[in-house]
DNA sequence: ATGAAAGCGCTAACAC
DNA sequence: GTGTTAGCGCTTTCAT
């Protein structure tokens, strides 16, 4: 591909020219405008961003950190972030750390030798690396330090949600299955589903899985719930997780919702296909998404942003899980 | 972030031996060497990737075309393409066509600028765009040109197994939904599901649904189907449109498989999180995901590839909603 | 073994 | 209105 100069000589203009012409700075007459696109379109130039970044500063990149885009939960908010910031013109550099804190460390290097204008984080684990740099860091589900904007869904609220949805529906016997111990998010979720259950003075089985979204660790996690039956109610920390539970469920012919209630958390695609459909809590992944990337660009702009911490509301959709 | 001619100058050495230390390209001497390294780790210097690639004529960068992340199929290949190039050192520009041609050609713009080595399109629409530029191509489920290499699963294989597999067990009076005209992949599932089907004498009833993984729309295609209890077998162009059918099927209280049995498209994860769970047809998407990397790479590297066209073999997965 | 200097493609200050 | 030129951060040739 040719650059900038050749398009100047072959339009026999000066190199400045073109770049105004290009970038809409400054005056260029009819005349020489129309010169200079018609050397463009013989040759299929296209600007060089590289070249432009060096100068200016700005790569009009974000490197997007993101455990794992095969569950459904980050594939759509890397979705709504994508789509809101290519509105403004940011390309994103996909980063699956598969919440591996090296992977995540080579990520930054990576990123930070691109140059990229701002990082959004989701269930990041280092620390140092991100206070040692001086791109905008926005952090989504763990709070990576004071001093950076940390954005999160209301998980304390959900888990007590969650409980008080048990509980007013009859359940008394409950399990609840939680995420594994470094995820901030679904420790929230159990916390607030524990305190809420003190209140009530109701005691709650605890298991733990060892994955979010890894189907068949999800299957042998099962394993570890001792006589599934003596519940009447289970609150599971993931969409994906309860689909798991609800089979296991239905294989030893216990009924959904009348022998055992299920609520799970996320509100994936997946819930409205189950069968019977899964109650859950809406994580409302368009406003994460929005204000993620808003924050960002603010960022960006050079604003101070007072508020770091930021926490979205969530809901509780009842589906068929629960009964009415 | 300081620059290389700063940590040559506090090293006390020329800009040419930062150069060589931090490529290994050329001897440095050991106190050189610690006398650099000393500069960088004071100063957090990270070289400037862009720099470099406008010099090198290399950015290290992919851009990945894909239709939407959101569907358990595109996102697990983008995660085995992310893998496997990070593992070479590329980085990944995400971009989503949305199927959308416009926003292909955009994002085509934006990866030319940021002069990515190399392209991963899927689901493509573009033709002249990408025979018109030099940036090597690799197209997935869809033929851009002749001259363009092009991977493919073996639909039009996949659409004869479904079928036999129906046949051999029993069906007779079988439905077919089929995936959105535009799609050439589920056009081949379709033509090989017929094509079978003639051989056996056995007409196939067909319903074509205008999305492939939008839930909503998807529940709205379903009206679509006129009296679907007359059926026996049903076969569907993927996974998420088949659960769908499945749910709708047991709001009607139609037994899966004693009265129909069903067929899906795509082994995503959600088969097994069905009840019963989903027979369907596996594309390896590891094998796809690997050739893909394998052919981008050696384009990269200027080697000539005779064989423009690659397809991949795929297998039919039996499981619980199709007899034994 | 190391450094000076040219040049990659671009932008912007400054002439004219 | 348009062109010349310096310089962004880097690599590499060519001296020394």
């Amino acid at each position: 591909m040719s650059n900038m100069r050749e398009i100047a000589k072959r339009a026999g203009v000066g190199i400045a020219t073109v770049s105004r012409y290009i970038n809409n700075t400054g005056y260029v007459s009819e005349e020489v405008r129309a010169k200079i696109q018609k050397e463009i379109d013989k040759s299929g130039y296209v600007p060089n961003a590289l070249a432009r970044a060096i100068f200016t500063n700005s790569s009009k990149t974000i490197g997007l950190m993101i455990p794992n885009i095969t569950n459904p939960f980050f594939n759509q908010l890397a979705t709504v972030i994508e789509d809101r910031l290519n509105e403004y013109g940011y390309t994103i550099f996909l980063c699956h750390t598969e919440d591996n804190k090296d992977r995540e460390k080579e990520y930054l290097e990576v990123l930070k030798s691109h140059r990229v204008d701002g990082i959004i984080a989701s269930r990041a684990q280092l620390k140092e690396e991100y206070l040692n740099t001086k791109i905008p860091v926005v952090s989504f589900e763990s709070e990576i330090d004071q001093s950076i904007l940390t954005i999160s869904s209301d998980n304390y609220k959900g888990g007590k949600l969650a409980f008080s949805h048990l509980y007013q529906r009859g359940c008394r016997n409950i399990l609840h299955i939680k995420g594994p111990k470094i995820f901030e998010a679904t420790e929230l979720r159990y916390k607030g589903f524990l305190d809420k259950a003190g209140e009530k003075n109701i005691g709650i089985d605890i298991v733990e899985f060892e994955t979010d979204f890894n189907t068949k660790k999800l299957e042998e996690n099962l394993k570890r719930i001792k006589n599934i039956d003596k519940y009447d109610g289970i609150f599971v920390f993931n969409d994906i997780a309860a689909a798991t539970v609800m089979k296991y469920l239905k294989k030893k012919d216990i009924h959904i919702p009348r022998d055992i209630q299920i609520i799970g958390y996320d509100n994936s695609f997946i819930c409205e296909l189950l069968y019977p459909e899964l109650t859950t809590i809406d994580q409302n992944i368009n406003e994460i998404g929005d204000l993620t990337v808003k924050l960002v660009l603010e960022l960006i702009d050079g604003k101070e942003i007072e508020i770091k911490n930021h926490i979205i509301d969530i809901s509780l959709i009842q589906r068929e899980t629960t009964r009415d």
